[in-house]
DNA sequence: GTCTATAAGCTGATAGAC
DNA sequence: GTCTATCAGCTTATAGAC
């Protein structure tokens, strides 16, 4: 149901796809039962089919909200700003979608861990993509003497890797620091410190 | 079964566990089927049942052996080496491992990312314990002004981020690279200069 | 729109022949 | 040790009453 049309059927789609993150999120989507995601939306299960037809169609349509939230921030870098300003706010951005968004973080992992059979497209499409455009920008800002020369391929993969693993690895994580720890704002702190040295011409 | 006596048992065991890491490591425990550990392996499905008691049993024999291959490499970080020099000889071994066992990499993934169901106890325990007397060592490294001052163990974090995202979301990173690349070879000297960077006093 | 009942196929595990 | 046959329970999805 791309298009629900009355405010009921908005809202229980919602509250469908709402259940469903959480356990796509934790489990993939071999693993997600529509028993669990029936119980932690409180609909029957046939309820759930009568607004999505199938398991698939509704991890589509997670999938396909997810995309655009997740490349937004990269989107967001702008060539005309300060280049190192820029990119610490990319990665601000980054760690505010992990600390916000954790599920969708862990869905994202998840289909990449298998190999992407639902994204496929997307990743190889406008992900690399954008990711290329961005590397541009950075390559001109490393020719301009204003950060350091390194792989932007590989210095956006530390972006992603630094930050996504705040969230992915969220328990692990908190079972290392222990409790009175705040991850998301010491990983700001620390984060900003990191890519400051790196940066540093 | 784990201490298996004959030779023809051993091997078994050893081609059963070999399909299971490959299953379990893409679906996660839930998602994996016997079924497909048994095609993998060749084997068939009461045969694999004879082996291990259950399809628990056989994960949770993957996850033991698993633990002290991931933390081998911290281990042999030596408070008497060259700090700089023992902290990227650890990033190499962790690259390696990335690079040499990427479904090991994934299988352990797919367990923080779950919330460790069946491993909740080795990360509050031996991870733990291991990471804090590591993070007591930089400390000390710091204190003598041989590395820069940063919370060690969110440094730990960013070495174990950076190194497994090349195994776990390979199939993106091989996606944005294109053809033509070396994923590991050139995270191997990247992340050298990164962590260079970030440890100078 | 939502429910109960149920079909059809899959999944983990066992029985028993060889 | 390995196989075929099979069970009981689960899982996705549909039918049909209300």
């Amino acid at each position: 149901m791309t298009r629900p049309r009355t405010r009921i059927q908005q809202k229980n789609s919602e509250t469908i796809l709402e259940a469903a993150l959480e356990v796509f999120s934790t489990y993939g989507f071999r693993g997600a039962t529509l028993d669990q995601i029936a119980e932690v939306a409180g609909l029957s299960k046939p309820n759930l089919l009568y607004y999505f037809p199938s398991k698939e169609a509704m991890h589509q349509a997670l999938l396909e909200r997810l995309l655009d939230t997740w490349l937004d921030p990269l989107r967001e870098m702008d060539e005309a700003g300060d280049p190192v300003a820029e990119i610490l706010a990319y990665v601000r951005r980054k760690i505010e979608l992990s600390r916000d968004y954790p599920r969708e973080s862990r869905l994202f992992a998840n289909e990449i861990l298998q190999g992407a059979p639902r994204m496929r497209e997307a990743i190889e499409g406008d992900l690399k993509r954008l990711v290329d455009e961005k590397a541009a920008v950075m390559i001109r800002w490393m020719d301009q003497g204003r950060i350091a020369r390194l792989p932007p391929h590989h210095l956006i993969f530390s972006v992603w890797a630094l930050t996504q693993h705040y969230a992915d690895f969220d328990m692990q994580v908190r079972a290392v620091l222990g409790p009175d720890h705040d991850p998301f704002s010491e990983a700001g702190d620390y984060l900003e410190a990191l890519f400051r040295k790196l940066l540093a011409v």
